[in-house]
DNA sequence: AATCGTATTAACCAAGTAGTTAAATTATTT
DNA sequence: AAATAATTTAACTACTTGGTTAATACGATT
């Protein structure tokens, strides 16, 4: 039919999902063969051993679920307008698969080495411009006593965070399905409100 | 020696250890044993089943790693010193033990039913009071326009997010080991000052 | 010391596990 | 059409896995 119907698309189809669901220990490469329709010698055929097709899989989601924040940076945006503009996409890309951040912080929790390479060379890919502009913002008058590196951890910690957390989160706040997701909705709002207000403020705390 | 050497107790130690780092998925029996000091059979002599192994240490990491927050509510501390205390109890106790929390939030993730019951049961018994007090005191007056849900979801994603992404926000910072154990301490004072500042303003946001 | 319940071990088992292989089928080139 | 290359399959292999078992050592009670 579409292009999709290619034994090694649909083979990525199949890892993505049972990957993501599962974990590289809890994933079966049977499981993988079966979900894409297919003969389990055909995956390593394809794709050497698990290790070779995971790594692809964890790429691919990388890139697929951690948004390419530096693409808006460019525009004529003023601050406020940043920080809005990187909430709300961060949280629309997730939440069209929402098991993605899990997947990829448990795997590189468990991981070595190699995973942390390739997410370095991704955040100095998509995230260095970002960054800098953060920081100079801040420190070009407006904000001069914010930490950039404390604005940018809970910036993405708020994002993130209820993605990771879900499931005892939902519990937590005793919100059926539905309703987390016009909780996450909300947050597009909620979030840059809180950021732009530390900004500010800077109050004694305790 | 001291009451930690019998059997039991050194099961439970490396079964500690191993799940921890690894996952259940990840997690061997026969590597439980030797991290004892001890025959396989005797890990199945004790705890019948890899699952009830498993079980046991997940209710035990969760008592151990999630903070009783109810046992400081009944203290005559005002809101602010309240909010300070959570936070403070809540990222030492997590420190002591970093990986308690990807462990408990990635098995949640993965298995169905059981855990989640387990872990209903523990917030239900140590969130309820610091909820409702919570939620008393922003409809008292003072905060009357704060949502209460998102309030506290806010709170613990700033608390809880560094240590589950830690590897990959230790990349994207640029700090070292040592570094970022004072980054984490240093959060100590960053969160309530946030969450304060939030609480007395509320601008429009974007 | 003889008895009895508990603790401990080595050897074992059946069911998975990732990965291979050799043969068969299909597609492509000549 | 013949030859060659790429794809697909069933069967297989070597090894790992959670769990068992039957025999043995140990400790207390009598």
């Amino acid at each position: 039919m579409n292009k999709i119907d290619n034994p090694e698309k649909r083979i990525i189809e199949a890892a993505k999902q049972i990957f993501l669901e599962k974990g590289f220990d809890g994933a079966r490469m049977q499981e993988i063969a079966d979900a894409a329709n297919i003969n389990k010698a055909m995956v390593h055929y394809y794709f050497r051993s698990k290790d070779q097709l995971f790594n692809s899989i964890f790429m691919d989601t990388l890139n697929n679920n951690i948004p390419p924040v530096d693409d808006f940076v460019d525009s004529n945006m003023n601050f406020e307008q940043i920080i809005c503009k990187f909430v709300d996409v961060y949280i629309s890309t997730m939440m069209k698969n929402p098991i993605g951040p899990m997947f990829i912080l448990h795997e590189l929790n468990r991981k070595s080495q190699n995973l942390k390479q390739i997410a370095e060379n991704f955040i100095n890919k998509k995230y260095q411009k970002i960054f800098i502009l953060l920081e100079k913002e801040i420190k070009s008058g407006k904000y001069p006593d914010v930490d950039i590196k404390m604005f940018f951890a809970n910036l993405v910690s708020l994002c993130v965070f209820p993605f990771v957390a879900k499931p005892l989160m939902q519990i937590a706040l005793g919100l059926t399905e539905d309703e987390y997701i016009q909780f996450l909705e909300a947050r597009k709002k909620e979030i840059p409100k809180i950021m732009i207000n530390y900004l500010k403020n800077n109050s004694t705390g305790c």
